[in-house]
DNA sequence: AATCAAAATTTGTACGGACAAATGTACCAG
DNA sequence: CTGGTACATTTGTCCGTACAAATTTTGATT
């Protein structure tokens, strides 16, 4: 274990543990401590440079770190600007597991039972978190095993500007939205989930095999594309025994 | 606008998007087509630089954008691996809100009955993730509004390493996990999160004043260190009527 | 004072070179 | 055949330089 180089200077130690990395750290501490506050500028490539004594090269590697963090936002020609005091945690879903009793089913199949056409009126707007008015078909079906077990009964409303995909949407065994992202333009930004007990109704229970009014839980999950306008959003309703929903989130 | 620079290859026109973002771009969409299938290695950043007559600092810059999107791995002494086809979708969970009534009340309350300190058996161990005869402190308490209405029975199993701050968490607000990563050199990397309905035993239906059996929601959180070392698991019952979870996972 | 243009500043892109560290392979010794 | 060492390969870190592009500042002109 020799000097790594001939030329680096005193600051930088031979670690193991590459000199861009504790500069980030060191500048992440002081940003924590608030010796450059949100809001600021902190020095430039050059005086940081300068003062750890380090190439741009080097420099750059640090801050974009500090970015990838979200603590700064680099941006030409004005600066690198400190954007909050923690980095920011990043959570990558990397696995989203719905099942119910059927752990090892990890294929499910969309039955589709029936497609139509529909305008929402007031109610149902406000359910789709959209304006009243509006076209929508609606798929209706129920989620099963790949041994025909029934998981939960879906209502899936697609907006109208993917009409065109009606028919390919009884064919489809993946996620709806998958297609729709394949097929059109639009990118799904954000995904509204929200998992909450309900009574089911009549129709309902009598698919899930319950009595009227017996508990269940419905699951909704709202797809918006970056305009925030919804581009799918889906209701399935579950059996209360035995409903298991797992999640697993990764940091990157 | 004149050419970018004197001795920039033919290979590089002058379209103001940058060169090595056409790199990824071109790359991405031979890996697409399984010019470079899953599994196998890219070119080397030398035959890279030699195939695209650029230097090796964009060809980097563009083995960087496919690493980011997931689509290579990359292997110092080994090389770059191909490890999807498309991009990876990167969510980021921006916010969880888990209420039951009180969607106002973002502000919750850990209230603390009892701490302890206990050697898991067979069965707690495999509901931990984790061997038998480790010692855990246990924190025994509800969650609440600020108004003091109960929200869940909570049970949180804190590593033994971390018993340090048995005190410490009386006092905490905020989120354990939080608090075990400010103050010890641990990462939470990973959450495994579970969601399932519950029969109610005689003592958490009677602090929720259910009756005893009564149909609940289990919520069950393990919060994995890098080396899928579980550092804190919780386990929180809530009551049926009412429960609603809700979250919203926003692409990066 | 307001507006536009030029200049300065700062990050972005791109070239070149060099050595370090990690991986895989080939070879040798037992 | 097994185990370990030496070597080649490949990515990682770091230096230097130069010009481009975006933003802000300056200054001149109206």
């Amino acid at each position: 274990m020799k000097s790594r180089k001939a030329d680096v200077p005193e600051a930088q130690k031979r670690n193991t543990i590459p000199f861009y990395r504790k500069m980030a750290g060191l500048l992440k501490s002081e940003i924590f401590s608030e010796s450059y506050p949100v809001g600021a500028l902190l020095p430039t490539e050059q005086e940081l440079c300068d003062r750890f004594s380090a190439s741009r090269y080097t420099v750059r590697e640090a801050l974009r770190l500090l970015e990838k963090d979200g603590m700064v936002k680099r941006l030409q020609g004005r600066g690198t600007e400190v954007i909050s005091k923690s980095e920011r945690t990043v959570f990558a879903q990397s696995l989203t597991s719905l099942s119910q009793l059927y752990d090892y089913a990890a294929e499910t199949h969309l039955v589709v039972e029936r497609v139509m056409r529909i305008v929402s009126d007031e109610t149902l707007a406000n359910d789709l978190g959209r304006l009243p008015g509006r076209e929508w078909i609606l798929v209706e079906g129920m989620r099963t095993t790949t041994l025909g077990d029934i998981i939960c009964i879906s209502h899936i409303f697609v907006h109208q500007d993917f009409a065109k995909l009606r028919d390919e949407i009884k064919a489809n065994k993946g996620a709806i939205h998958r297609l729709i992202e394949e097929r059109f333009d639009v990118r799904v930004v954000e995904v509204h989930q929200e998992i909450s007990s309900v009574s089911l109704e009549k129709s309902m229970a009598r698919i899930l095999e319950q009595v009227e009014g017996a508990d269940g839980i419905l699951v909704t999950r709202r797809y918006l594309a970056d305009d925030d306008v919804p581009i799918l959003v889906s209701f399935n309703w579950h059996r209360l025994a035995g409903f298991r929903y797992s999640q697993v989130i990764r940091r990157e």
